[in-house]
RNA sequence: GGGGCGGUAGUUCAAUUGGUUAGAGCACUGGCCUGUCACGCCAGAAGUUGCGGGUUCGAUUCCCGUCCGUCCCGCCA
């Protein structure tokens, strides 16, 4: 029991007349009804005040006993985050006691009555805008942690942004419809979750991981234009921005062209990040290839903010006497360089840092570097191995002179390009050497459609329904590798928000994308046969895209992580630590499912 | 599956080279206080040092294992 001792009281017919935050100098000597929780209590023995909160803010309550004896007795025994509500009259501050650094700081409440509503239990943290809490702790008591103003704002963000993006969409002529969340299994892609079916002993649906190949069904069966905020799962490890479970606002359209999507993309992002933050996004989206993306940034989703930009050196290398990076050029690899140039403040002690980094966490080989000192020498641990003709290239290259700090990888393209792109993006912030926008919103295109896997087998770079460029069609049959995709990424600040792309809507081409990718035709049959089916019963040339509303709500709310932006976030290994999810069920539960469970024993 | 960082009171942190009674702020409990707004003052309570094992006369400290949180690689689009 939290409330010995102290009676509650019901609401009665006492009903709330105004919110907290908005009652202000121009209700003066009006009699109010505000309801709320107990943000602080400040009890100076004759006088009590009480910062109440509720959706909409704070504003002081005063408990005096000259107004109402009972009142300010029973308001003693309040303590935080106790409910109430409480009628008094609104009245201006003197002077010397209005708190400019709150909203409703000119007024205050004189209460003449007190309905304590509940009393509650001390919270584990400070209801307040930093809460210093480890978030294991945060998550245990979500309640608390959602009662502070930065999820307050996150989770009315995210409406907002919802609620003006499905207005856009039903404006541009979408129509909203929902796909199942029982769906098959797909031997594709990302992990399923699994739903054990009842009725069908031994057979399962999956939860599906996108409504993609539904909205395609749905574009056959005429419907033009569909879309839908719609739940996914995918039974993948979590980052700070993958969830298990999240949310795409998913969309499709047929007659279209790659250029008719990305304008709608453009819409969608601009209406719906002016309605849910006031922000003015600029359009058109710059474009920029995924080559040049790679090229540049060694990275397909670059923040574009950040000045700094990689230089390819693989040419320099390919005849080098410089072993260790010569061999990595024989075998197909690349070397890049990352040049910072006014590097002074980089410390010795911070290079190694870096290298030590790189090499832990992020595998590389090493860290290769040279520093050009104020007289133009080079200082550098590789500088020995370096011809003059490979240095004055590698200068012209990277445009170093006096200051400059440049950095190598020599590696597979790959791992090469993430460690650069990772320095890129630490160092960058770091030195602050930002082109100062706020927001940096760009598609990325030009996708090849295939890649080879290590045993040179061509697999899709995206999904196997990506249509290719028209003008590549005939590359299928010929150089398949070639072929480039229709698909593109919209990127935000360094962040994937979304992708799509046109779909194939001839059964011929996509057998022939899926022959290429080594499935026979009768596993074509057994994976994508009802798709195939489907498009061979009159399928328009469609396409579309589905976008990470999570992502974009936490760009939009500068968060870090996605368990910023969602109410009820899973942890790194997919707990829920207030529900306490997953959690193991009857054995009567399972019994119905056919289910029985074997977990391997601990030693 | 792998790597980095972290886990000590409700909470945030401290604790010398391994040393005897594990401390502090906030929160909490009690008392005082009529203008505070992170109120103030006085007093008090609060610990399986994540868990298990090992080394040692002695472990919060060193070692091994394990669990949990987080960041990253793999995985995922």
């Amino acid at each position: 029991m939290t409330n010995e001792g102290t009676a509650l009281d019901g609401m009665g017919s006492e009903r709330r007349s105004h919110t907290c935050g908005s009652i202000d100098r121009s209700m003066v000597d009006q009699e109010v009804v505000v309801a709320g929780w107990v943000h602080r209590r400040r009890d100076h023995g004759g006088v009590i005040f009480v910062d109440l909160r509720d959706r909409s803010g704070v504003v002081q309550v005063v408990f005096r006993p000259e107004t109402s004896t009972r009142a300010h007795e029973r308001a003693g025994g309040l303590r935080s985050e106790w409910v109430i509500m409480a009628r008094g009259v609104v009245e201006a501050r003197s002077s010397d006691t209005v708190n400019s650094r709150m909203k409703t700081g000119e007024i205050e409440i004189n209460v003449h009555e007190i309905r304590i509503l509940n009393s509650a239990t001390p919270p584990p943290f400070a209801i307040e805008e930093d809460a210093g809490a480890d978030e294991a702790v945060r998550l245990r008591h979500r309640i608390h942690d959602l009662r502070r103003p930065p999820l307050q704002r996150s989770l009315t963000i995210r409406h907002e942004l919802s609620r003006a993006m499905r207005a856009v969409l039903i404006d541009q002529g979408f129509i909203e419809i929902e796909t199942p969340m029982l769906a098959r299994a797909t031997p594709e892609g990302a992990r399923d979750f699994l739903v054990p079916s009842r009725l069908q002993a031994g057979s399962f649906y999956a939860l599906p991981q996108s409504p993609q190949i539904m909205k395609q069904l749905l574009m056959v069966a005429g419907f033009e234009r569909y879309f839908q905020i719609a739940r996914c799962f995918r039974d993948e490890d979590q980052r700070a921005d993958r969830q298990l479970e999240f949310t795409q606002v998913d969309l499709e359209m047929s007659f279209v062209g790659v250029e008719d999507v990305l304008e709608v993309l453009e819409i969608i992002m601009v209406e719906s990040a002016r309605e849910a933050v006031g922000v003015e996004l600029q359009r058109p989206f710059p474009q920029m290839s995924y080559a040049d993306a790679m090229a540049r940034y060694g990275c397909d989703r670059p923040d574009t903010r950040i000045l700094l930009e990689l230089v390819d050196m693989t040419e320099i290398f390919a005849g080098s006497e410089f072993k260790s990076f010569r061999g990595v050029v024989d075998n197909g690899g690349i070397v890049k360089c990352l040049p910072v140039h006014n590097a002074e403040e980089i410390s010795r002690s911070e290079i190694d840092r870096l290298e030590k980094f790189v090499r832990k966490e992020l595998g590389a080989k090493g860290l290769g570097w040279v520093r050009v000192d104020a007289e133009g020498e080079w200082r550098s641990p590789i500088a020995k191995f370096l011809s003059d003709e490979e240095r004055a290239a590698i200068t012209e290259r990277s445009g170093a002179g006096p200051g400059s700090l440049l950095f190598f990888q020599a590696d597979e393209f790959e791992r090469a390009n993430a460690i650069l792109s990772r320095l890129r993006i630490d160092l960058g912030e770091k030195l602050g050497r930002t082109d100062g926008r706020e927001w940096d919103a760009l598609f990325v295109v030009d996708f090849p459609l295939f890649e080879k896997d290590e045993k040179g087998q061509l697999g899709y770079v995206h999904q196997p329904f990506v249509a290719p460029l028209e003008e590549d069609i005939p590359l299928l049959e010929t150089e398949p590798e070639k072929v480039r995709g229709t698909h593109y990424d919209v990127i935000m600040n360094g962040v994937e928000l979304g992708s799509g792309s046109l779909r194939n809507h001839r059964v011929d081409i996509q057998r022939r994308i899926l022959g290429l990718m080594g499935y026979t035709s009768e596993e074509a049959e057994k994976s994508f046969g009802f798709m195939l089916e489907a498009l061979e019963v009159g399928a328009p040339p469609h396409g579309g895209f589905a976008f990470g509303f999570d992502r974009m709500v936490m760009v939009l709310a500068k968060a870090d992580s996605l368990r910023d932006v969602v109410a009820f976030p899973k942890t790194q290994r997919g707990q829920d630590l207030l529900m306490e999810a997953p959690s193991p069920v009857d054995s009567e539960q399972l019994e119905e499912l056919s289910i029985r469970v074997r977990v391997p024993k601990p030693e």
